[in-house]
DNA sequence: TAAAAATATGAAACTGATTTCATAAACCAG
DNA sequence: CTGGTTTATGAAATCAGTTTCATATTTTTA
């Protein structure tokens, strides 16, 4: 494996000078120049990134971390992050962190240790406290997060307006008994508390009360789905219109519901979100809150490249504007 | 940011016994080892992988190669190998070749500059000829490739049988118009191979002939799938069924398919690969071939450890059984 | 009890790059 | 023509670890 002494010793130049070249600094003669590529191209160098980063220059690596890379959601934005990220010759490491704290930690020692130049979250495990400290070794934008108090780069989607014109149109058809479950918990610590309070809004507006029993919290996956429809099922009262975090949980619903002979929507609307490709898939075809997913993963890349080349730029926190896709389901 | 030094001076002994002691070597005694861990913890020291790997040792992570990470097959596929792999402390690194060789040849550097210990290509775009010299570097474990001729680690699944049992039973059921479609190319350069000789093999066995307009190929979406629908509608002749090399491109298929008043499975059968969620969500439900996604992460780390850990392991190629799904479009 | 082997530690070399410092040549102004 | 920039290059220090070599101490063996 040829190193810079090899291209060095070839071209007949110092280290100095082939480095110099690598970094495209002013000052080098150009028949110089040209010997040094020559010498790179016949041996086939490529330049060590240890060393350089352990020199401490950079060497455009941006990570991603999300929690679940088989949602496809995160698998959706962390493909618009590495497209976005292409386009400027950046490299895009992917990280999983299964939602569990110590890989999330472990993720961010690659940024301490300049593994990587910079990083993009989609997802947050541990308080902001102790993610804090990491942003003196390199930028931390938090993308699809919807964290409070933090002042720290933030591209996020307007959640509560996601869930109150969800809320909002289920009212509007004249639903009464809205039924609301979430991925995060019910306005726990601030986390998930926007798309709770957009929901909330559009009850009370409508002179609506909210039934505590018919809030499920900590659901994800179509299975998930199926279990709030089969809870919902045993339920004396039934709700006549669910509100869901993300279409897989909607889809688990409607699937269930068809075993069950619950019709949709005259029975149950329900209403998903994100807009996956099994919005489109399954029958009825499901109403829910598109989210701009790839601009979402545009402008978190945009905005961490800016916060990398210039030392003090200053941070934004991005909202972006979600929309209602009226299908069949409601 | 604390470095070994920083932690030597703290306990008063030298930077080679601190580094003795990170990396477990014999004969250090216990009470310094105890210092030092002392020292360590102290600090909140991470020792810096770029020192590490720049000496030659390794850095227990492992690099996986995708092609597409919002193809579901993929995202569950290197799902399976993060967990494994974390099983057996190791970190595993993601990346998205989208296909591009010059992506590929980026993410085979990382292999050549130690940035990874081993790594695995859920995928490959270069020829085998430009791929094996990295295996000087580090063990490469084949995952769900088809390769042939390459004498190298592979886990694989045995395409030619999933290929030969779908179209089997659409045989068994009575249909003689078998269309094919595939993700790769047909019987280029040995590439899916596998596949095609399966499809080849069935309709021979039955007496049935080729009809090469009813082959597509370079198929991977829905959206694909909706395409080859149009496709055959146009067709005087048309298929009365049709195997597909995944379930997007079956349900894409059939959503077209109900789209134009083609009834499934009727005037079409519909066969897919993979058996990913949206099988059982779209309906009908897709018959399909079940890859046991697991086992074919959970092998190919298993193989990769094994290769990192002695140099000169003998490498395996192991096959992997298929099952056909029986649901309601065929 | 002496020699050999095992245990334990540190100084210094080394990994492959970048950067500082020193220096020299070419160019320019006064 | 002389002194100050600008251009151009290399030697050596540096980054944060690991490993070799040397050496000292303790334990085992004959």
């Amino acid at each position: 494996m040829p190193t810079i002494s090899d291209v060095a010793k070839l071209s007949g130049l110092s280290k100095a000078t082939v480095s110099r070249v690598i970094n495209k600094h002013p000052y080098i003669a150009k028949e110089k120049r040209e010997r040094v590529e020559q010498a790179m191209k016949e041996l086939g160098y490529v330049p060590n990134p240890s060393a350089r980063r352990l020199r401490g220059s950079t060497t455009s690596t941006i990570g991603v971390i999300v929690p679940r890379i088989v949602n496809p959601f995160f698998s959706y934005l962390v493909n618009s992050i590495e497209q976005e990220a292409y386009k400027s010759n950046y490299q895009v490491l992917m990280f999983q962190s299964n939602e569990n704290k110590d890989k999330e930690l472990y993720f961010l020692n690659l940024l301490k240790n300049r593994q990587v130049d910079g990083l993009i979250m989609t997802s947050i495990e541990n308080d902001w406290d102790v993610i804090q400290p990491y942003t003196e070794f390199g930028p931390i934008v938090l993308c699809n997060e919807y964290l409070m108090h933090s002042k720290a780069p933030i591209v996020r989607l307007d959640q509560a307006k996601g869930a109150y014109i969800g809320t909002k149109h289920l009212i509007d058809k004249g639903y009464t008994k809205i039924a609301y479950c979430t991925g995060g918990l019910f306005a726990e610590d601030g986390k998930d508390k926007d798309r709770n309070h957009g929901y909330q809004q559009a009850l009370t507006e409508a002179g609506l009360s909210i039934q505590t029993n018919w809030i499920f919290i900590n659901k994800h996956t179509i299975d998930d789905g199926k279990e709030v429809m089969r809870q919902m099922l045993a339920m004396e009262e039934r709700p006549s219109a669910i509100f869901t975090g993300s279409d897989e949980i909607a889809a688990g619903v409607i699937m269930e519901a068809k075993e069950n002979g619950v019709r949709i929507p005259e029975d149950l609307a329900v209403i998903g979100f994100d807009d996956q490709p099994i919005a489109e898939i399954i029958e009825p075809k499901l109403t829910t809150i598109r989210q701009p997913i790839n601009e979402l993963g545009e402008k978190s890349v945009e905005q961490l490249i800016a916060l990398m080349s210039s030392k003090d730029a200053d941070y934004k926190q991005i909202e972006l504007p979600v929309e209602l896709l009226v299908r069949k389901s409601t």
